[in-house]
DNA sequence: CGCCAGGACACCG
DNA sequence: CGGTGTCATGGC
């Protein structure tokens, strides 16, 4: 399926859970864990389709949406400038990368940790409080370890001091302590407007434009949100000259991941754009 | 060993 | 408002 990438969106930063487990000539094998749930994928090479451990009626309640599978991505790409070299090579590149609908608070946590830490380095961090205070999953595929809610946080911050957060320990911390006393009601964000969606989302400690961004990227659905992290702040000045055309603002956020795994895979910025 | 990582914040002028 | 120093720690 090259509309669906599942190797690439492991890849793309979007999503910290969604791991690559063994690798052959026949098949690839993925897990994603989101919040408590488990999804084993495996994606048969010669068939050039994909195997859910779900039933057809999960599949399709849950991981349909959060796949956001129902789109046809041509009708955000298709607004790439006939001279945009770079573009055009980033969709080319990236064809199958999604804008997934994930958790919103596990999406705030995981970007909170985000800053300043490599994606590895990220994955790595969220795994150790995964397995500190978050439940136990026991399944035929093994054992794992749910994103652990605030409340679980609170009553292990001990054990998440050896989880490699370093100061953006207290972040976290005081973030899950207004979610547990229910000051904070991410759920409630979703009718907000994105200006205000992102202001609500930078009263956080720990959390400014670039992680606000993420979250409402990848966890609101808001297309039109850019995040600018230190690739894309490359992108920008390198092959659009300090400013996106225009016509790209509605979708900003869908293209944005384009070129953000382009540059990142292939470290291309700086060439000839 | 040094450098960078999907940055935020306090402080400054 | 925009610019600067500082903040822990893993990966490479």
């Amino acid at each position: 399926m090259k509309d669906f990438d599942v190797e690439k969106i492991a890849n793309s930063g979007e999503v910290f859970r969604l791991n690559k487990v063994s690798d052959d000539k026949y098949k690839s094998v993925y897990e994603l864990i989101s919040t408590d749930k488990y999804l084993n994928i495996v994606y048969d090479k010669k068939k050039n389709t994909y195997k859910y451990s779900c039933d057809k009626d999960e599949f399709k309640k849950i991981y349909k949406d959060y796949f956001d599978l129902d789109t046809d991505y041509s009708k955000y790409l298709k607004i790439c400038k006939k001279d945009d070299k770079f573009l055009k090579d980033a969709i080319k590149y990236g064809e199958g990368l999604k804008i997934l609908r994930q958790d919103k608070y596990e999406m705030l946590i995981s970007f909170i940790i985000s800053q300043r830490k490599s994606i590895k380095a990220i994955k790595t961090s969220i795994e150790r409080i995964c397995r500190e205070a978050g439940k136990k999953i026991k399944n035929e595929f093994g054992i794992f370890y749910a994103f652990p809610t605030p409340k679980e946080i609170l009553k292990n911050k001990i054990k998440l001091k050896s989880c490699g957060l370093g100061y953006r320990y207290p972040y976290i911390i005081e973030a899950c302590e207004r979610i547990a006393s229910g000051e904070i009601k991410l759920d409630e964000y979703d009718k907000l407007s994105t200006e205000d969606l992102l202001k609500k989302l930078m009263t956080i400690k720990g959390v400014g434009e670039k992680v606000a961004s993420c979250v409402a990227l990848f966890a609101y659905h808001r297309l039109e949100t850019c995040p600018m992290d230190v690739w894309m702040n490359r992108v920008l000045i390198n092959a659009y000259h300090g400013k996106f055309p225009e016509e790209y603002i509605p979708y900003l956020g869908v293209l944005q991941q384009y070129m953000f795994y382009f540059a990142k895979e292939e470290h291309n910025v700086k060439k000839e754009y």
